[in-house]
DNA sequence: ACCTGAACACCGTTCAAGT
DNA sequence: ACCTGAACACCGTTCAAGT
């Protein structure tokens, strides 16, 4: 039973890598495993608990860092690994934002997370915080990349959209500073050392 | 020609906010302002066209912070403020993710954010670097917590999960710790409170 | 300039039926 | 146990036509 789902998800993940989330449709899923559309509801139920077990996938392809390696570094590699998950798989990955960690992989995430902070000397009360602050910007980062919601800011722009010069003080200081391109690499390597550096602050 | 796209992009928020995105078709927008789904195109232009028109009314309900207040108050009142719009509208404050801020309005946010940024001390080389940080953490946290994906950590969670208590150190460890209720308010002030620690501290 | 109505090519899901 | 096929109530968008 089991293998015929898998087959299921490999080929919904499939259709969403090459044409998009829209592209997922019960009737292709099935064309594409070779099915009629009816026959994939006895192995997921319904088109919310494929996106579901899309999910779930993904977070299985998460490598998760060695207990070994120093607190920053692994924070650092599961980070990277998470934006890498979302390049890999733009379409699907902004599903991560829309459910609970409540499968075995998701919390194994977690719990790496945890027992990072836990070495980098976060208070054991404020951990579980500090870990949903974490999860939330890494997250949010790749699905501001892979969704297209970044992109750097600049007066030119400011003002082909219609907004007076007068209106935006903080553009017009920024001018000299808002370059028309960003490295997104050496960004998310800033963020996160300035994560880091707050998640040594915590004290309480 | 722009009041009536007005009281289309009203009705298709009043659909999200009643009955969920699904809800938002054009022909039910249609209906609900009392035209055939045909007549709402040279309004909107396209179903992806409505959705942004719709982020864009979104922001435009956030109300900006005077440039009186200090800069800590300003963050704290443009992240609540965002906060309180996710609530509002829970359906339709997931699409800010979706999207570019190149709208007035989102213009108007960064604006603001910039002008925080600036008066804390950053250098003004980091500055849209930290905006987004910031913007991306606020974002991240209002979607997460209307989504669902938020939830307290768990021992008991994790095994009913069908995850053995040897694979999860973390969660053992902290297992005193892990509540089965949160208040959100508060971890979202005291998030806030280490963002501001973090904005001040950075210096490159 | 603004709107309608029929049509096209799709959806997710139900149900009864087949093997 | 596993799958099919017809049907239902929907989609977004096109096109030609009306006023």
């Amino acid at each position: 039973v089991t293998d015929r789902k898998r087959q299921i998800l490999d080929a919904a993940l499939d259709l969403a890598d090459a044409h998009g989330l829209a592209a997922v449709s019960m009737r292709a899923v099935a064309a594409r495993v070779g099915m009629t559309p009816m026959a994939l509801y006895p192995y997921v139920g319904s088109k919310a608990a494929l996106l579901d077990g899309m999910v779930d996938r993904l977070l299985g392809e998460l490598s998760l860092p060695d207990r070994t390696l120093d607190w920053r570094e692994r924070l650092r590699l599961v980070a990277h690994g998470a934006r890498r998950l979302a390049r890999q798989h733009p379409a699907a990955f902004p599903l991560l934002f829309a459910r609970p960690a409540v499968t075995p992989d998701a919390v194994r995430v977690v719990d790496s997370l945890y027992q990072a902070l836990l070495d980098a000397g976060v208070p054991a009360r404020s951990v579980d915080r500090v870990e949903r602050m974490v999860s939330t910007f890494v997250l949010g980062f790749a699905v501001s990349e892979v969704n297209g919601r970044f992109s750097p800011g600049s007066v030119a722009r400011a003002e082909r959209i219609n907004v007076a010069p007068e209106e935006l003080p903080g553009h017009r200081a920024l001018q000299p500073w808002l370059e028309p391109s960003v490295d997104w690499d050496a960004e998310f390597d800033a963020d996160l050392a300035d994560l880091a550096r707050m998640v040594e602050s915590v004290v309480g």
